[in-house]
Order: structure tokens, then sequence, then C-alpha cells
DNA sequence: GCAGCAACTGTCAGTATTGACAGGTTCTGC
DNA sequence: GCAGAACCTGTCAATACTGACAGTTGCTGC
């Protein structure tokens, strides 16, 4: 028999498309209480112009006018989410800093809501927020589904980067041999090619190879960028 | 009044000695019904020889031939823990390719065991294995127990890393400007001096004394070090 | 007003990296 | 046996980076 958790992994890890998985996160979330969900990811790459993808079933108004006004750069949650693995619970407090934000969003029926990010080893950065209009989110309520939705952030995000990942992030599954991987190591610690040679007992020449193919294989434009690449996808 | 997991945090963020952090958590492990917990922490630099730290109350024995043997090296619960962040419970088959390891393992009376890892903000990993000698952990158990286990590997890590993460990484709270940086961006996005200079409309001469700057404030060797370290511990 | 910081700019010599030339060895799987 | 991959090595010219020289401007907080 399998427990209601492996069953709902089980489930979202089978699904192919990532519409159809943010669906079933959604019902999901409906099952704890909540209309709305919305599911955003960032990928770590490139570092100047990150890519962040949303699917939401928000009223599709607020999701324009969210658009519009680039709330994503100054939404307090989204901050929170981006250097906290904590939920945060929506507050007056929370948004006070961008109170135009919160008030157009409760006049959107978006009163009661609670979000939480989670980072994987590629580096990508998943946010489930769950939110609804009328009733307020009780302390009791929370620490009955406090550990249900931090599984559901969990596993709603394994799914949707693992349909998203490939899409955003070609490199992420480039196949490294071991002594590109040594070299780029050495090389993202600050070592120069003739250090590296000398550790490896190779000729600099050599080590200068390596470091062109792994720059090669994945898509970057010098050592420096292939040395970052490779670290924050976990290649290393 | 505070929910179960906020007092549960907030005692275990007060606490400030890892020592009796660790104590703290392996209690809370106890009340979920394991006798034995390990927490593990490592931190993502440097890349070429990364410190791992691990506080058990594992049998001494065990913990001394582990190390002896540098179990950890093949380890197929760590392992597991450095690229998924999926629970994982002790099996036959997940030990089948280092059975000596298992054998032994259960020789000390580790049995049955559960562990998951997760990842910050920092890049630092943890993870935390709860086990113990007599009781199969089944279905049901799993079922109940799960979201909390959850909790307390995130809980356990959020302490950790906050007293460990100092120590282990001096450079993670460097203050680097905004200049700095957006230099850094582009530059671990693969431009030279030049291309970044056009980018910015500031003198190349200017890029490079940015870079210089962030370099001494991240105790890097060279600006690929810099990068990787702005990078990996989440600056930019 | 002044200290301190962030931002900006210039030159120059020495060192490192990049890209393109052209190979050889060793091992694994079919 | 042979293809393909990983690994290894050499030279050379153009480009990029590093470190040390020596400043100016503008803003913030005491």
């Amino acid at each position: 028999m399998k427990t209601w958790q492996e069953n709902q992994l089980q489930t979202l890890q089978s699904i192919q498309s990532e519409q159809q998985l943010f669906q079933t996160i959604a019902s999901l979330g409906s099952e704890l209480g909540f209309d709305y969900c919305t599911y955003g990811l960032r990928a770590p790459l490139p570092l100047a112009t990150p890519k962040t993808l949303i699917f939401s079933n928000y009223p599709t108004a607020w999701q324009a006018r969210y658009q519009a006004k680039n709330y994503l750069a100054v939404d307090p949650t989204v901050h929170h989410g981006m250097r906290s693995l904590l939920p945060v619970v929506w507050t007056d407090n929370l948004f006070s800093p961008v109170r135009e934000l919160w008030e157009e969003a409760k006049s959107f029926g978006l009163r009661y809501g609670r979000a939480q990010s989670i980072r994987d080893f590629n580096g990508v950065i998943g946010m489930l927020t769950l939110a609804r209009s009328n009733e307020p989110i009780t302390e009791t309520e929370l620490e009955a589904k406090q550990f249900k939705m931090a599984w559901l952030t969990q596993t709603a995000h394994l799914g949707m980067s693992r349909c998203l990942t490939p899409k955003l992030m070609p490199e992420a599954d480039a196949k490294l041999s071991n002594r590109e991987i040594a070299v780029l190591r050495w090389t993202a610690d600050g070592k120069t090619s003739g250090e590296i040679s000398s550790i490896l007992n190779i000729a600099e020449r050599t080590v200068n190879f390596h470091v062109n193919n792994a720059i090669a294989k994945l898509n970057a434009a010098n050592k420096t960028s292939a040395a970052v690449k490779a670290a924050l996808l976990g290649l290393l």
C-alpha cells in the first residue's frame, strides 16, 4: 500500500505537461481550502536577466494588472521567497511597503494567502502561493495544514521543475567528463591554468584543453561563465 | 497563541550554540519515535575540497568506523541527499551497492532510518537522518509522520546553518555595492570588461575597478572565483 | 563642514586566457 | 578490429585580465 503522500507524489511526477500539472496542483490546493493558487518558477541563469515563469488561476484582470505594473519586482512575498524557505502568511504588515499592491489585490478578492518557496539542486527556485477571498487563515488552521502545504510546495516544485528546467536551462543536463569537472572545480576556486596543471600533474595546455571543452559543452562565452554555470547547476 | 510549528521554530531559532541546537533537534526526533539522529551540513565552497560537518548521536564506535572507512563518500543516503530533496527510507535495495556499510550499520543497531536533505539560499545543504534499532518504519507511520519529519528537516537546517554558515563561509555576508553586483552579474554571464563597459555606459577601467573591489571583498583569487562565490552565495 | 563611501577615470607593465593550428595514447563497447 | 570518447600535448598570435600607479565627483550622516 502506498501512502497518501506517495500517491500524490507519483501523480505529480507522472504528468508530462506543465499546464496539466498546474491544474492538479491547484486542485490539491483547493482540497486544502484555497480557491486560488499560483506557482512561480525562477531560473538561476542568466544572472543579469533571470527568467521567471508564473502559473496562476488568479482573476485574469489581476494577473494583467500585476504584470502591467511590474508588481513582481516589489511583491514582498516574492522578495521573501527569494531569500527564505520559511512560509509566509499575507498580513497588512507584510505588505506595508507596497500599500497600493495590497489594496488592489484585495479588491480582486485576494485577501488571505500563504506562500512558501523552495530551491532545488539545479538552483531553480519555486514558490507556491495558496489564497482565498473569504475566510481568514487562523492559527488553528495553520497548525493543521502547515505540513501539507509545505509538502505540496515541495512536490509541486519537483513536478514543475522537472518539466520546465530542460526548456529554461538546456545546459542543466550537460555531461561533463571527470577531467572537465576536476578542472572546472579548481578554476571556480580561483586557480589559474598553471596552478591546476601542477595540482593535477598535467601540462598547462591540457588544462586549457579541458576548460575549452567544458566551455563548449556548457554553451558558455568564457571560462568564468562556464565555471559559474557549472557551479550553479550543481554539475561540480 | 502560537502554533506548535512556530513554537518549535522559535525555540530552534533562538538557540545560539550548535551543540545545544543539535541536542534539541535530537530530542524532537526522539518525540517522533527515533532514538538516533544525525545532522550533516555541507558548504558549497570551496568546490574542490568541500567542507562537511556532522552532528550525531549514533554509537561512537560506529561514528569512528564510518569516518575511518570514509563511508561518507559512498553512503547512498548522502548521495541521494546531494541531488534530491525527496526523503529516502533505508532499504536493502538502497544499500545494495555498499553491502559492507549496510551490514556494519545494522550490527551497530542502525536498522531503520529515514533521511531528507534541504538546500538554503546560501547554497548550504543540510541533511537530517532519523533512525532506530527495533521497530520497522511502516507505511502507516510514514503517512502520519512524513510531514513532521520534513518540517523538522527544514527547521533543523535553518537553525544549524544560521549558527554554522558564518564560520564556514565568512564571505556569505559580504556587502557588495550595487555597481559591484551589476558588474559581477554580467561577468558571471560571460561578458568581458569591454562589453560590460558598453552595457553600463562607463569606462572599461571603471568596470575593472568594481571587479577588483568585489574580488577583495569576497576574498577571492580572481574574477572567476569572485563570480562563482557571489553566485553560489546568492549575492547576485 | 567634513569624513566616509560609492562611483568614476586614466596609464602601463606583466601575466593569463582564448582560439586555431595539429597531432598521439588509452580504454570501452560493438 | 575499429569507432568513439576521454585524455593528453605542442606552438603562436590576439585579446583579456591583474595590480599598482594617482586621482575627481557627488552623496549621506554626524
